[in-house]
DNA sequence: TCAAAAGTGTTGACCCTACACCCATGG
DNA sequence: CCATGGGTGTAGGGTCAACACTTTTGA
């Protein structure tokens, strides 16, 4: 890329993206964390971050570090905030865009042990590098925003879920507790859930009928806007 | 600012802001563009933006940048989206943080002439440089998303006001017309406007009485959430 | 006296919340 | 047969949208 008179005496620095990974395991919601063993803040929490290279967009930049982790691909992200401070990172200027990242937690989730990752829930999280807090409070933030008006659950939970499972995750997202009649009354007249003939029976004797996202029927309504809480 | 082994490999870029800048004339919501004397882009419609120096923040960058063009400082600002497309400019690899800002016209307003700025009704933009109208279109987008909750409009008013030019203003915000029984009604109701005793008399014969945003009000009901709209 | 904008109340529809009992089944 | 979690309906209150006439006064 040439580069023009204009811009050549400004001042250059790293360009950093932190993903806040969230997932559910069926009771609480939780970000995937790494023990850092390089430095600045080595042996300490961190999010999952990297360094944007000249040849990749931001956003590629994010879901290549988060396929760095989990080696998952087309998963969905959000591009959260810029943090933009001088000291932010005591190892030099460095500019980080956080993303967060929804996937689900399953046998088939396989975590790049060499990165030190763990699962904590989000209402203890230990002490963490830089403004790496910050970030996970904004992006506890946001995924309420989302979640009240986009169909971004459905990417925490398994493909079959069930409706006390969904409430669970909506407890869990909002911290708090809902009615089931008028929680399931709200979802299932937004008409965008198939209801299978199967039951999951493992969490209660009578068994509970598993539900399928229906993507084309929430795309025909998108536009007209949803509230799902 | 030392800079660690371990960030010594990695590329550096430019770091731009760009500033989308609001303002009400008392009939539209208008955005402030330059018309670009310098390349890349010379000759057409720009937003005002400037490179990230490294002793300074992010935040502090956009508000220098604001004030370079408006010499206006204690602006209400708020950071809108990181651009980081790898071939966004043309000059080079610039990653650009925009940021929205809503500033008074009004006739103390003296803008920085040499950057040759033109107040432009949102609905009726002009052609502008690299992805400039995709970050306008956000910015009132996201306008519309905080003057719902958050006191918002004010910033873009005379400090003394009328509830028809306090409705007009939303109107334009909204690109929508609304009852004014129904939003005087609402707008009161929120109990954070002082009604003054005195009256506009230049829109009409009648004359409508001036009000003003109480902040301390305000402050009292912040926490559990007001809906202007 | 007239034109032009300001100001003001009521009603019906809808939505949201609160709330309790029966069902199915595995052990 | 009983303990456990799943599933369902209704009534009251509050909020929102629709709607029209009177007031003021400068020209």
């Amino acid at each position: 890329m040439t580069i023009i008179n204009e811009y050549k005496d400004h001042d250059r620095m790293l360009i950093a993206v932190d993903c806040i990974i969230f997932g559910f395991d069926g009771e609480n919601l939780k970000a995937l964390l790494i023990k850092r063993d390089f430095e600045p803040g080595l042996g300490n929490w961190s999010l999952m971050g990297g360094f944007i290279k000249n040849e990749e967009s931001v956003d590629a930049g994010a879901a290549r570090v988060l396929q760095e982790l989990t080696g998952l691909t087309d998963i969905y992200m959000e591009q959260l905030y810029c943090f933009g401070e001088v000291n932010r990172d005591p190892g030099g200027r460095v500019i980080s865009i956080s993303y967060f990242a929804l996937i689900k937690i399953n046998g088939s989730l396989q975590l790049m042990k060499e990165h030190n990752p763990k699962w904590f829930n989000i209402q203890r999280l230990p002490a963490m590098v830089f403004d790496h807090k910050k970030m996970i409070e904004l992006a506890k933030e946001r995924i309420r925003i989302r979640a009240a008006s986009r169909p971004v659950g459905f990417e925490l939970l398994p493909e079959k879920f069930t409706l006390p499972q969904l409430q669970k995750l909506y407890e869990a997202i909002y911290d708090a507790t809902f009615d089931k009649r008028n929680f399931s009354r709200k979802i299932l007249s937004l008409n965008i859930l198939k209801k299978l003939t199967i039951k999951e029976k493992t969490s209660s004797k009578k068994g509970a009928f598993f539900y399928m996202f229906d993507h084309n029927k929430y795309k025909k309504l998108e536009h007209q806007g949803v509230k799902f809480i």
